[in-house]
DNA sequence: CTGTTACTTAGCATTATGGCTAATCATGAC
DNA sequence: GTCATGATTAGCCATAATGCTAAGTAACAG
């Protein structure tokens, strides 16, 4: 299993693109063959799949083929591990934020 | 205020980047001078002045000039109105496999 | 078996990203 | 003033990302 750094990497990597979120937000309705999930986008074929395999390789779509028609969904658990770091970080940020506000508060009574 | 679609496209772009998401964690030890930031990266000041650039510009970060240095801190509030998105994106896709599931189960006890 | 449909692969052009060095600017210390 | 320090700007290089077209494969339809 590759590094967790670089998974977070690969995953933010894919969100950074407004086309791969919208197909991300098409796949919100269910499993979607990739024409289907092209069409919206005015791509052509080929660059739609090279954005399928960005999301594919971040964790956050899952493909599979039958016949000669590829479905695509949504893997919501990776968005969930990408939120855990995210809310992590922000723990810290708010909790350093607050030691310092209160110890303003503090100076500030003690100068009352 | 730009887009926003173009804010997140800013921000995920800025956190897909493991040196700028070291630079974001160290500063959550409070404000931090460039070079303070730069020392444990290993990397050029232009360098890291360029990643400050795409930080500050995702409003991951804010940076302020006083005599010759300059202070660099974390907003968490960036990363919150992210997870926002993010949250909203999974809740979509988990709405929707608790109804398949619920189907799948109500269908399954049908045929008990 | 022939044609159509749905992807897939290969290759190319353009732009963005991430790194560097060298040179410049601005402030603070002597 | 002169010099050191911290940051900045300019410019270069290598690689990766995003788009395309054209050609290829694979399954289904008749």
């Amino acid at each position: 299993m590759a590094n967790h750094d670089t998974k977070l990497s690969l995953i933010f990597q894919a969100l950074s693109d407004p086309t791969r979120r919208a197909m991300l937000a098409h796949l919100s309705q269910g499993a979607v063959p990739v024409s289907e999930l092209a069409r919206p986008t005015g791509l052509a074929l080929p660059t739609v799949m090279r954005h399928l395999q960005v999301l594919e390789d971040a964790a956050l779509i899952s493909t599979e083929k039958t016949g000669r028609t590829r479905m695509c969904s949504a893997r919501p658990e990776t968005l969930s591990a990408t939120m855990d770091w995210m809310s992590e970080q922000r723990a810290i940020w708010v909790a350093r934020t607050d030691r310092l506000e209160a110890m303003l508060k503090t100076l500030g009574e003690k100068d009352t």
